[in-house]
DNA sequence: TTGCAATTTTGACACTGTCAAGATGTGTTG
DNA sequence: CAACACATCTTGACAGTGTCAAAATTGCAA
């Protein structure tokens, strides 16, 4: 919540663009996107109120920014997981249930940027932002017709289960991180729970 | 998104409170929940700014009274359809699937104000709010159970089960009408792919 | 050195939620 | 009917917001 202004020996900054991209996510995490000003993120980088908009067209197009890194990040993280040839199907699809979880709780902000209202609701996604979330949910699909070729899961459309499989895990992370659900320790039996209704018997 | 004024013949107005609570769920449905100020509410209601501060205690207080409103209307419709005797558990199930998903389609505003962050997250949540979304939570969890006796769901606990289920219609709900899934013709195709996966064969 | 472009700053504007104090009406009691 | 109490509404004010325009400063290239 508090503003620590960083002094800077020179008038350019250096870096700025990403000086306000990692004041930003430590300002969202202490206080949430709610409280979150673009002025009070100028002090704590210690520049004047309007030198952001030479990095950052407007308020949203920061925002933006934030949730792309957290695609390519989330991303990276689940290619790498399902290429583990170590684990058997059911391994992956546990770990990717319990890592998608896992990753929204430990950054509840950035992910309500990814996927929350204020950016996707009315166009407000940049270029880059779209470029960076497609292969994402394509990914995805992928992996549920994966897993549906091999048996773990039922059916035969792999576009229909993973929306509904992706709205599920989407649902109860946005319960817990939201606030609805209250006793977040239970987060993770949920998964379980979720996890056993999903998979063949 | 225009302000339609309204001519008010006597000084005071007679319910205002009720007239305010029509008035923002218009201007909700207009321009969405971001775009609501008290500023132009009040001046829809051809009232000064400051008016509105006598009926509730503060913009948040205005908004839990518009989720609670929400929460009335679909418990009562929630409940008509679990109590039609004419109606199987499969159909049951599928009702409240479909219905839980038509009603966040249709309202998607007030949706946002029933579930979304800017109220829970931060214990924002009016006393009035609490009393009656909880048994609307706990009528989710009777139905589970109900429908675990009568063989069509699996599994033995009722509370996990109904979180894995209210996580998925509210995570496909979601993510249709924060825009991420584009295509709100599929939404219908996804309930019922929902309902195939959740129900014992 | 001069000139240009990138970067940063100051000033300004319209908008927001909300508090304090005053004005106006309504209803109740003597 | 008169006078008071109270609910309701209004005006004024304040701090905060995003963002634009114009001026100032700096770094780099010719």
């Amino acid at each position: 919540m508090n503003i620590t202004p960083v002094a800077r020996p020179t008038y350019h900054h250096g870096d700025l663009r990403e000086a306000l991209l990692q004041a930003a996510k430590a300002l969202i995490g202490e206080a949430g996107i709610e409280n979150l000003s673009l002025r009070k993120l100028a002090e704590r980088a210690g520049v004047s109120r309007t030198a952001p908009y030479h990095h950052f067209s407007g308020k949203n197009d920061l925002l933006c920014a934030i949730a792309a890194q957290g695609f390519r990040c989330r991303h990276a993280e689940t290619v790498a997981m399902f290429e583990d040839k170590t684990l058997t199907a059911r391994q992956k699809f546990e770990q990717y249930i319990f890592g998608y979880v896992r990753f929204a709780a430990n950054n509840p902000e950035q992910y309500e940027l990814m996927f929350g209202r204020s950016i996707w609701k009315q166009k407000n996604s940049t270029q880059e932002l779209r470029d960076v979330a497609y292969p994402c949910f394509q990914h995805q699909v992928e992996m549920v017709s994966s897993w549906q070729r091999s048996g773990l899961l039922s059916g035969d459309s792999p576009l229909r289960t993973s929306q509904v499989i992706w709205g599920a895990v989407h649902g109860i992370t946005k319960l817990f991180i939201d606030g609805i659900y209250t006793d977040a320790a239970q987060i993770e039996e949920v998964s379980q729970r979720a996890v056993e209704m999903f998979v063949e018997k």
